[in-house]
DNA sequence: TAGTGGCATAAGGAAACCTTATAGCTATGT
DNA sequence: ACATAGCTATAAGGTTTCCTTATGCCACTA
């Protein structure tokens, strides 16, 4: 989903920003050295863009109509990203020693390591981290070839040339639009229902997937599948959007359920849990920043409390 | 303070955001409908602009480097920012029924409003909103303007030109760091205790910290202050990398929790509650879509059900 | 009434960008 | 090893965008 055109260009927000600040094109146009009647296109060319009357120029200086106004709030959100990018960049580029390469499978890597990250970084903002994300091979892959310090995956794969240990737990959980109408049931949906419902759910082989077919299988039931998707997201807009019921990861749906996307049905009979596990080369010692990553991670399960103390 | 030059074109973020999903800038362009030569210089010039190589390019398809990675991510507020700005404008553009202004103070349009417009937009996608956001005094401005339709507050201001209504509660909770000795400990924190350790608060004259000062002062007390930051995100930082103890909405905290960046600690002896007021203008009647947007409330806030059902 | 600061328009040249055509490279399968 | 399929880079040519300088008009102010 691409963005609608025409897209704004930044700096042209930037330029009416300052045009709101100092109340003149010129004076803008002066800060941002460039020469006035630059500027005073470049704002023509974004009211153009916008299609909305941004400035009133009857009055000898700029003025910013009520429009104006909205634009250049919204554009500071995009400033400040922008801002953030940039600082960002500028420290990639100058980078690092205490430099720490995770890979993660996608659903570790979209729900829980950003927390974890972010924790270690606000111990130490000299700490730089890539993140790679892929499926559960591939981070095996890039363990093996030491292309990572440390990896994350889910479910109970541990080849033997690497290192393994339970991390955290997690559950699949179905989900629905809220208004289908299991969205308004009280009773659990029972394991056998389930098996026989068509289910959006991620492709064959990948780790979501074979949770939810062993937990079948294990009591007889095979999965009838409506949609197969590569993604989490994936799934999640296909459900809201009125697909059937969804299974996927509980870390995966918490802030849909809070903003009314999505509702959790309850299941009974099928026990849909899942380790996410840390896995390490055997052959290297993990580094001292890793260490500390694996501090950070085993504080934040075991001093995590609920919001309600 | 202009953005530093060169400022990379956000349609380019587009792009790469759609490389990193697709897994090639073939299918990228094809999306984005532009020509492969075009997408592959567009996204060489953004690896000169920002000085970084995104993409690894000697395997056969376009792979993210550990750079492009953090990249994509950092854009994803860029974009997100955009495409608030783009709909906005549209909104502003359509002067039809189908369009609806909101106005609303910073907690409430960051962690409610979305929920609430996506569930509207969910029901009828026609729908345009375009969303406003600033502290309480502005909106009462933005309304009382009439450039409007409806806003919503914290706290119980309540201008008498204007209607006004409670819809939901909130309240607000003292945070810190895991780290922080307080995260261990059971005994709630009592008023006095609280009254006399510096505290990462907003600045005088916000909602919050008028609700805070209330509070203390009807038991005798003063409030300590230690930083005050102009926002709720900055103060969640400040407190995550160890300023000390900070109270916030616990709206805006939910998921910090939950990723074990803060901690919420009990107290006792002070009251802590302020409602979240919609505010209209009692000269025009609420347009029919706002209305609606008013039954979603109602809904969502009576029907919400927890995530463990 | 003159002056000052501010914005718009015009013209010319430079730079950026896109498209089509083409060639080279990598992985996959026979 | 060979061939095919899919992907990316480079080249050439044309269009569009954007900037700068020069100049005129307009609105406030003294």
């Amino acid at each position: 989903m691409p963005l609608i055109e025409p897209v704004p260009d930044v700096r042209s927000l930037d330029l009416l920003h300052s045009v709101a600040e100092l109340g003149s094109i010129r004076q803008a146009a002066l800060r941002h050295t460039m020469s006035q009647p630059a500027a005073s296109m470049r704002l023509r060319s974004l009211e153009r863009a916008l299609d909305l009357q941004l400035l009133d120029r009857s009055h000898g200086r700029a003025q910013l109509t009520s429009a104006g106004v909205a634009v250049v709030q919204w554009s500071e959100e995009v400033l400040e990203g922008m801002r953030s990018l940039l600082l960002g960049a500028q420290a990639v580029r100058s980078d690092g020693k205490t430099h720490l390469r995770v890979v993660a499978s996608m659903t570790v890597a979209e729900y829980l390591v950003p927390g974890w990250l972010n924790r270690l970084r606000a111990s130490d903002p000299a700490i730089i981290v890539s993140l790679q994300m892929g499926n559960t091979q591939h981070v095996i892959e890039v363990m093996l070839r030491g292309d990572a310090e440390i990896g994350f995956v889910e479910g109970r794969h541990a080849p033997s040339e690497l290192g393994s240990r339970t991390v955290q737990s997690d559950n699949l959980v179905v989900v629905v639009a809220p208004s289908h109408r299991w969205a308004r049931r009280r009773k659990p949906v029972s394991a056998l229902e389930l098996s026989t419902t068509p289910l959006v759910v991620r492709e064959a082989g990948s780790g979501t997937r074979e949770v939810l077919e062993g937990a079948m299988s294990s009591r007889g039931l095979t999965l009838t599948t409506s949609v197969e998707l590569g993604s989490t997201t994936a799934i999640k807009a296909a459900v809201a959007s009125g697909a059937g019921p969804g299974v996927v990861s509980r870390l995966a749906i918490e802030t849909d359920v809070q903003d009314g996307r999505l509702v959790v049905v309850a299941t009974e009979g099928l026990l849909l849990e899942r380790s996410i596990r840390m896995v390490w080369s055997k052959k290297r010692p993990l580094s001292s920043t890793a260490k500390r990553l694996v501090r950070q991670i085993d504080d934040s399960s075991s001093s995590r409390r609920p919001v309600q103390p």
